[in-house]
DNA sequence: AATGAATGAGGGTTCATTCAT
DNA sequence: GATGAATGAACCCTCATTCAT
């Protein structure tokens, strides 16, 4: 890539990052052209100059996000630490992107792209689902996760509990609960009590 | 209240109705006033006339779904039905009202109610934590519920499940989860094989 | 009607005119709604309460010149005077409407609207032909017509030779020689020598 | 001219020619030099190191289109063939530029024309009147014209047929009449009837 | 009290043209 | 001389809100 390609990048990326902010501070439908012209130090019409319409701004404003989150959580999933501390830093920690969704945004993602056939959804099965499968197989051959549950119900509990703790509204209540929202995802609301 | 203000009242109803059931459909900044009148068969003034502006038409909006909501929860809270029927019941039923909210919806609502001293926190929390007790409370009493865990993480765990089953996107893919899902939420993802 | 919607009424056609003397003047693309509202004394916004988008406009004031085009036309067809008399009016009296047409309005006109099925095509087959009909016969009658040229052929001609005189930059031009056009268009170029 | 020279002339050409074709297919207005620079495979700022900006370049393309329209019309009139012949040539027979004209360019075409003092008049009167006249004075010498009827009456007349016959919504519908319509040229609406 | 009419402000988008390399 | 990048101005259109009756 020579200079003319690698500077049009760059500033392909400071628009990608600035549109990115603002959806994920103000949603995307208040978000106007204008603003992240201004927060990206170019004209509107640069904007256009890269991307077709708004439209297609968001699509690949979403594919970066993706991409990063995914990167993400992979480093988690692979890193040297035991099962359960991988569980609490996915749902926990917050990731360097990934914090401070805007509700919209993260309902727009979802919408616009479950959606089948499109390169959002494609990527996330390829690369999440086999994540959460090492995932899932680690917990099961260590003893922490139960066997004869299906990975999909244990997926889904925990994309719910990363993608809910992390909401803006949501996070600063559930610290304290650290230790409870852990237990009960490991032993049940029952806990551990009625096994003696 | 004399005819005058029975009227009155009912035509705010109207109003009222017609702009939940589009905000719960479209989201709100894609419904604008005047589909709102239409919806209502009332002139776009007649809106102003009765909510100072767009913002308060909304708050009113989102109390009168609130009222509605807890409705709901209250009924299937004192029901007469064992607790994990209860626990099914509220995860897995929408309410009437409460099912297909548009996800824009729910976040206004929370940024909304998040915003501390304001009429939906206060009614929000006089009357659903006083049921979330109660429900807990016989949980626990019969042994369904580990009284060693507090009672906001159970909260946090019941609401967390109710609101992201019932999200349009995800309520389909958990149906065929619900025992998985169930067991999870009462057992943990150890399940209670480890018991023996 | 009552004065609303008179009042309604004549606000829409103060619009259309306004309107169609731009559209006249300088063509379709070259007039933006912005010159409209200042031209009828509006706000650009009134005339979406009007008119659904510029399109929707731009048809009504096609409808709105046609008719008064044709009224125009029809005047003449059945007035009191000679056949002669009447082509003359025809070719060289500007209607009221119809003088300095912008050619690009016209070819608008024309090329909008010989698709089939719409109004115009409707109105203008249902009211002209028979003018133009009635007119030809007139002229055949008294021997101004050979009766053996179809009555499609003279229309063309007639048709051309009004549009034609009429386009502002050739009517000045035309003027003085308005005998001797008037004389091919009874004798043709050969003129009347080849008799004897 | 050397080999820079002709190069930058060859360029210029591609850029008039891609500019023309366009211009004729689509109208001026709707024409944006992004695209006449797609077409030509120039960049945008090529054309205007070409040409000062659209007008100049508008013109210039005008200027190349006469120069074109003109030399097809030499060819007819200095042909070998009959004067009747060479008026059907002239009126039904479309040259090879000349053919489906955008109306918006032929009004774009006039009004520059009309406009006086420019070349692209200066060229037009130099170049075709004189051709107009040798025509109609063969016309004259060999009995078609009346020699009574003025030049500019017979020029008018046969431009105006030319013009507007050769417009895109015309052109087919007329064809059936050609020989009415060259009847009517020659013998005018009375016919040769009135001979006996 | 209720409404039809009207509007200022703003949004996405396009275009002719200039800047910088 | 040629180009990719950038832009101010303008356009069509929508919306929450106010005016006038």
């Amino acid at each position: 890539m020579d200079g003319f390609q690698r500077r049009r990048e760059q500033k392909k990326l400071d628009i990608l990052k600035a549109a990115l902010s603002l959806f994920l501070e103000y949603g995307i439908q208040k978000v106007s052209i204008s603003e992240i012209a201004k927060k990206a130090n170019v004209s509107q019409v640069t904007i256009y100059n890269y991307f077709e319409n708004k439209h297609t701004l968001i699509n690949e404003v979403m594919i970066y996000f993706i991409d990063t989150a995914i990167n993400d959580f992979q480093k988690t999933v692979t890193a040297n630490i035991s099962f359960p501390e991988k569980i609490k830093t996915i749902l926990f920690n917050k990731g360097e992107i990934a914090n401070q969704i805007h509700e919209e945004f993260y309902q727009y993602l979802m919408n616009e792209y479950t959606t089948e056939g499109n390169y959002i959804e494609e990527i996330y099965v390829k690369k999440t689902i086999p994540l959460f499968t090492d995932l899932i197989k680690e917990g099961k051959e260590q003893g922490y996760v139960d066997p004869n549950t299906s990975d999909e119900a244990i997926m889904f509990y925990i994309k719910m509990l990363k993608e809910y703790i992390q909401r803006d509204d949501v996070y600063s209540k559930v610290l304290p609960l650290t230790e409870d929202i852990t237990k009960i995802f490991f032993y049940g609301i029952m806990g551990q009590n009625i096994k003696e």
